[in-house]
RNA sequence: GCCGACGUAGCCCAACGGCAAGAGGCACUGGUCUUAGAAACCAGGUGAUGUGAGUUCAAAUCUCACCGUCGGUACCA
């Protein structure tokens, strides 16, 4: 054993044994727990960087952490290895994609190899590999049968800078999720693939995984798969022999309906075009127009649409309403047609604010939420019934037109709006409105008695639309009824009637993956004139990408310019075709790679379903949290698919999800210099207590701004990892990538940080250095269980067994409940006791040998995980186990409750929940003897002699609080 | 705007509702060593637990409101 801790001669050593003992491959194995730690494959991009050492430290850790308690680990590693980076190095600098990127796999992989992670390399994938995507086209034929691919003509994302199309979790926040360039809409055909056939089991699912995944990913699912519950309603075109379906979430404010609005991509305009002013149909195409810009993030766009003079009937009231086309109605949602409500919905109300549309208030608060009294707050005002015969709706809509708030307040009210629990709708009311209004005459004197006038709350008009719930007003025979009935009955009067239904939408779209790429897998597909669309055979995957294409850049697809592959012969017929030029968008090599991994050379099928059962699901999965909803959803989907064809049998591929932080770094910015400045170039002032008061320019004296940003090249905050390897050592730059902050934060990277995990490891080399002889002379070499045969006698070496064990327990705490940082802290202050052991080696009693040799297993054990390499070394100089940690037996090491407890107990002791005193006690003291204790203690005589004892509470091993009067 | 998370020492962070707020690291200050510095070692805790209310014998911890930071989302009817 060298003197001094040498990081890179230690971490070679181990590395190569590593190799040599395949100690970190793995075969299932029916007998054994297994455990599957994964981590998201990276993208090749030839340098690895922190966030990489990052997230694979964390996987390791768990993984190394598992291997020691006994589990049978798999912990494999891949390339996500097609994409746009080694398709831009083509187009930029000439080199083959293929070439670029297996230099680029060797490269990251041999960085992989010096950081010392633990993978079973034999699993190894990539991606871009034919016997990889070839199965990417075998889902997609499979998908294809079942009727979850097809290919539509259709609006989709364009990013003019990347030059290709992107699905809706690609372009959401409408930028690309890889430049951050506004995103574009232009009509191409496109495959997708039905993930919407899904939506409620991705929804549902969650259940299932709820316990395992931080909350956050499962509420941004939730929010973008966007689940809706409500109502479709059909309004009759007037005059026509058809429908316009809304849907709606509020079915119950339909009688606050002030117009129908459609999509100007709607077909009602299209079949009703002749009909049509041209000024309507410029601000149809001024609307479409504006629809395709790109839009900034956040920026609102102000309402825009035209009457276009159709008509359409509210079923429920008979009122006629004009139809609008409206540029916030989306074709794409919904029916692409809304009714517009301005008093309950604010886009509606701005909207009818803009074209001064009436607005009508259908929906009063309660002002009392109990018992059968409801008071209806109402308007008044702006109560318009309708007559049998509809003349009403004409005479309003003029007047509102005039002006809405006015009109709101001055139409004086003649049919009072009555408080009612549960007035009863005859059910065989009629559809038309008279009959409605006769209903609605009936239920207002049978309850008028109960009326209360309740004018004071009226508003003179409508400065907001109010969405919450209430009781409705204004709403024929519903009127008086609570929000939450009304919509319920109204939906089943719709249905009765035949004009509407209930109905669910989801904001979730399908997912369109093809991409006008070259290095990406090739869609198997082939048209033929004669037979059309044609599925390739699967005897005949993979189609293979060429060699190389004509990269143009120009966001059409290189294949098509490549004879070799687009002519073909169709599978059909075998006269002559053409193949599908656009390749797979790359989240669908993601969406299954880590079920390769468990059986990576199969050649015939993705994977073997048996094996798969016995390594899968995912037990814990670790990554960066910007993939919460494409690759998260992408897969969870793919899973579901999977099992559906019967390849696996359960429904949710990933128990776990820890999503790891950014690594930032800190940055200076010279205004002088109007740039980013290296960090040597810069001088920090600090006050007294340590506290950054300012940061100077070295050169000239000039201020510098401080901040912790993303590292980048071009701030000069980026650290390489290679360099910190160098210098450090792996094992170093891993303790400090756990030990900064909690995984899931946000992690500052500090040279002074990393230091400090050197100073540590170097702290217990110097331990085992020194206590080594001893421990081999004192005959203490072999392993210790973790239980001695005798209890220690000794004071000192009691007290650091207590301490090895309450280490041992917290450790394991820890890590059960995935806090990776907290570990470090508690072996520190191991390493901490025991230099402040106070026993020379080559003096201490057999008692103390145990206790230090105890102590420094422990310690070197538990920080293996962390430090593999060094815990490797350390233990063979401990042991002289030479092939391992982990082929010499040994394993986690398991805390001896009774070791770890103290032998007294410090029992605070409050009165009034102030601490006046303290007891010590034996642990487990009984209540009754604690409370005793407590009473007669002098301290505290002096705060309870002379008052009145009211209650005493005793929290056993913790505290008394005596409280008095 | 809406949804969610988080606010503890100069900084990163600990703390089953229970001790006088502190484990660990960084920074800072002093010391040992050194010609000096660095490294290493030793010692030192610097605070309205964001603000305000509530629940409780007892609140950093639970509840509510507000403020701030970060993230997601944005006409989703």
């Amino acid at each position: 054993m060298d003197e001094k801790y040498f990081p890179q001669k230690i971490e070679r050593k181990w590395q190569r044994r590593w190799a040599e003992n395949k100690t970190f491959e793995t075969e299932a194995d029916d007998s054994k727990p297994k455990f599957y730690a994964l981590e998201m494959l990276p993208y090749p991009s030839g340098r690895l960087h922190m966030g990489h050492v990052r997230n694979y430290s964390i996987g390791d850790a768990l993984a190394w952490y598992k291997r020691l308690q006994g589990f049978n680990v798999l912990h494999p590693i891949g390339w996500d290895s097609f994409g746009q980076p080694a398709e831009q190095a083509a187009i930029k600098k000439g080199v083959n994609p293929r070439d670029w990127t297996e230099d680029n796999i060797k490269q990251l992989r041999e960085q992989f190899q010096r950081l010392g992670i633990g993978y079973d390399w034999r699993r190894e994938i990539a991606t871009h590999r034919p016997e990889y995507y070839k199965f990417d086209q075998w889902f997609f034929l499979k998908m294809l049968e079942r009727g979850l691919a097809y290919k539509k003509m259709t609006k989709v994302n364009w990013c003019p800078h990347d030059q290709t199309t992107l699905s809706n979790e690609q372009a959401s926040g409408g930028v690309c999720w890889r430049c951050g360039n506004p995103v574009e809409k232009k009509d191409l055909a496109q495959w997708f693939l039905r993930i919407t056939a899904y939506a409620e089991e991705l929804l549902s699912g969650m259940e299932e995984i709820e316990a395992g995944w931080a909350e956050r990913v499962l509420t941004m699912q939730k929010n973008w798969i966007g689940k809706s519950e409500g109502a479709f309603v059909d309004f009759a075109v007037k005059d026509a022999d058809e429908n316009i379906r809304v849907f709606t979430t509020r079915i119950d404010t339909i009688y606050g309906a002030n117009a129908i609005v459609v999509a100007a991509e709607h077909p009602i305009i299209e079949a009703h075009q002749a009909e049509l002013s041209k000024k309507v149909l410029d601000k149809i195409e001024e609307i479409k127009r504006e629809k395709a810009k790109p839009t900034d993030y956040g920026e609102e766009i102000e309402k825009d649409g035209i009457d276009t003079g159709l008509k359409a009937v509210n079923p429920f009231s008979g009122e006629e309403l004009p139809v609008w086309i409206g540029n916030y109605v989306m074709m794409e949602y919904g029916t692409g047609a809304v009714m517009s409500v301005p008093a309950h919905d604010e886009r509606d109300f701005e909207f009818a604010r803009k074209f001064n549309l009436p607005i009508r208030q259908v929906i009063s608060q309660k002002t009392h939420s109990s018992g059968e009294n409801v008071q209806v707050m109402t308007s008044g005002a702006d109560v318009q019934p309708l007559d049998a015969n509809n003349k009403a709706s004409g005479a309003r809509a003029k007047a509102s037109n005039a002006d809405v708030s006015s009109s709101n307040a001055d139409v004086p009210s003649d049919n009072p709006h009555v408080p009612s629990d549960n007035p009863h709708i005859p059910s065989e009311v009629a559809r038309n409105s008279g009959d409605v209004s006769q209903s609605e005459a009936q239920v207002s004197e049978n309850l008028s008695s109960t009326s209360q006038p309740a004018s004071d709350n009226a508003p003179s008009s409508i400065e907001a639309a109010t969405t919450d719930y209430g009781i409705l007003i204004n709403s024929g025979v519903w009127s008086g009824k609570r929000s939450q009935d009304a919509k319920r009955e109204m939906v089943e009067f719709a249905e009765a009637n035949d004009f509407g239904e209930a109905a669910t939408t989801y904001r979730l779209r399908d997912w369109g993956i093809s991409r006008q790429r070259f290095w990406g897998a090739p869609i198997p597909i082939v048209y033929c004139d004669k037979c059309g669309t044609v599925p390739e055979k699967y005897e005949n995957l993979p189609v293979r990408l060429p060699d190389s294409a004509p990269f143009t850049g120009a966001g059409e697809s290189p294949l098509a310019r490549v004879p070799e592959f687009v002519d073909t012969t169709c599978p059909n017929c075998n006269e002559p075709a053409r193949r599908e030029t656009d390749t797979m968008d790359t989240f669908v090599d993601s969406s299954w790679y880590y079920f390769r991994y468990a059986d990576a050379h199969n050649a015939a099928m993705p994977f073997d379903p048996k094996i798969i059962n016995y390594w899968l699901p995912v037990d814990q999965y670790i990554g960066g949290v910007d993939h919460a909803v494409m690759h998260l959803l992408y897969t969870r989907f793919w899973t579901k698919v999977m099992r559906d064809i019967g390849l696996v049998k359960f429904d949710e591929p990933i128990e776990k999800l820890l999503t790891q932080g950014m690594v930032v770094g800190e940055s200076f910015y010279s205004n002088s210099k109007s740039s980013y400045v290296p960090p040597d170039e810069v001088k920090i002032i600090r006050d007294a207590k340590g506290k950054v008061v300012e940061a100077k320019l070295r050169a000239d004296n000039s201020p510098v701004k401080v901040a912790v940003e993303k590292m980048s090249k071009s701030k000069y905050n980026g650290v390489e990892p290679n360099d910190m390897i160098a210098i450090y050592g792996a094992d170093a730059a891993r303790i400090f990538a756990l030990f900064a902050a909690p995984a899931e934060n946000e992690m500052v990277w500090q040279e002074t940080g990393i230091e400090g995990a050197v100073r540590f490891l170097q702290r217990v080399y110097r331990l085992v250095y020194r206590w080594r002889s001893a421990l081999r002379a004192g005959g203490r070499w072999s392993v210790v269980s973790g239980q001695s045969e005798k209890p220690s006698q000794n004071a000192e070496a009691r007290n650091l067994r207590r301490k090895t064990h309450q280490t041992i327990k917290r450790v394991t705490e820890n890590f059960e409940s995935y806090q990776f940082n907290t570990p470090v802290a508690a072996l520190m202050e191991l390493s901490n006791a025991l230099g402040d052991f106070k026993v020379e080696p080559d003096k201490a009693n057999d008692d103390e040998l145990f206790a230090a040799n105890e102590a420094l297993q422990s310690l070197i054990l538990m920080l293996a995980p962390y430090a593999p390499h060094f815990a490797e070394e350390m233990w063979e100089n401990l042991t002289g186990a030479e092939n391992g940690i982990l082929q010499s037996g040994a394993r986690f090491p398991v805390a001896d409750e009774t070791l770890a407890k103290a032998d007294e107990i410090e029992i605070p002791i409050q009165v009034n929940g102030k601490l006046r005193s303290r007891v010590l006690a034996a642990p487990e003291t009984a209540k009754e003897a604690l409370e005793a204790a407590a009473l007669a203690d002098e301290r505290v005589k002096q705060y309870t002699d002379g008052k009145q004892v009211v209650k005493i509470v005793v929290v056993p091993n913790r505290l008394v609080n005596i409280v008095v009067k």
